[in-house]
DNA sequence: TTGCTCCTCACGTCACGTGAGGTGGC
DNA sequence: TTGCTCCTCACGTCACGTGAGGTGGC
């Protein structure tokens, strides 16, 4: 492996485009998506896929649209499904994905309330060992509200 | 709209079974799923379907067999699936619904918590109304522990 | 014998992909 | 002009369903 650069060697470059916005026109994206241009137009047809269209009616697809091309092309050639499959299955994946999503939540929310609550068994257990460590230190007696009938003097039971 | 029982009159009945155990044989199945004995052959061959068998090699197809036999009727008939969507899908759906149980549970663990808390934080009012009540009936100063220099007041550590 | 089961093989149909053919604007 | 775009139409292929054909046991 040489280090030396040739005037043949072909580089990489990035630009920054948002994954939404039409860029590729159909030649481009059938190739990136592994596809007969042709192709493309029949999913389109059967509403699989939405390119954006340029003033003169020219089709650009965005990033997102190759990646769901790709997603397309994986079902259909890898594990054989049609394009009624494919409908049901990206709608299924996509419930799937919300459905996980609230999951996620959820655990999220779980974990909050259970720190919430060593939080305030913490506190309790502080208020009850000041309790403790006042009738240590007075010797006199504590008791709960509710183990005390009205009017009566106050008497620790537990 | 008589209600005179003629000999003709066809009556239902019951019978309890257990849902997977096979009692349909090819052709009763078939026509319950309304479908074609072979097309139930060529399914078990493909692995979509695995019917018991009796000791002379009789395919038996169970209640649960039948219904899913229709779940994947709906799906190529109606929806036009192929094989490889149906297996897609049903793997999908049971995901799925796995996945909604989990949301299930843990909304119920939500609950639970959220209960827990309100209870957690009403026993802490009680705790605070006890040590009003105890002052104001006895005349008696109470003091919180981390107001309270180490070595002023000793004994029980928990 | 009839009507079911089992199996394999073959054919008709339909969906899908792709190619051809003709158009038009950079 | 070349090479792309747009479109529609048509054909080849393949999966699937079903029918036929032959077997065997209640």
């Amino acid at each position: 492996m040489s280090s030396r650069r040739r005037r043949t060697t072909t580089t990489t470059t990035r630009i920054e485009v948002s994954s939404d916005r039409g860029v590729f026109m159909i030649s481009v994206a059938a190739e990136l998506a592994d596809m007969h241009p042709q192709t493309l137009r029949m999913y389109e047809q059967r509403g699989l896929i939405e390119p954006k269209r340029s003033a003169k009616g020219t089709r650009l697809y965005s990033h997102e649209d190759v990646q769901r091309l790709r997603r397309i092309q994986q079902m259909t050639a890898e594990l054989g499904l049609n394009l009624a499959g494919v409908e049901k299955v990206l709608e299924l994946e996509q419930q799937l994905e919300r459905t996980r999503r609230r999951v996620v939540a959820l655990e999220r929310r779980r974990d909050e309330l259970e720190a919430e609550i060593e939080a305030l068994e913490g506190k309790r257990e502080a208020v009850k060992a000041d309790i403790v460590r006042y009738e240590a230190g007075t010797g006199s007696q504590i008791v709960r509200v509710k183990d005390v009938k009205p009017f009566e003097i106050p008497i620790r039971r537990r």
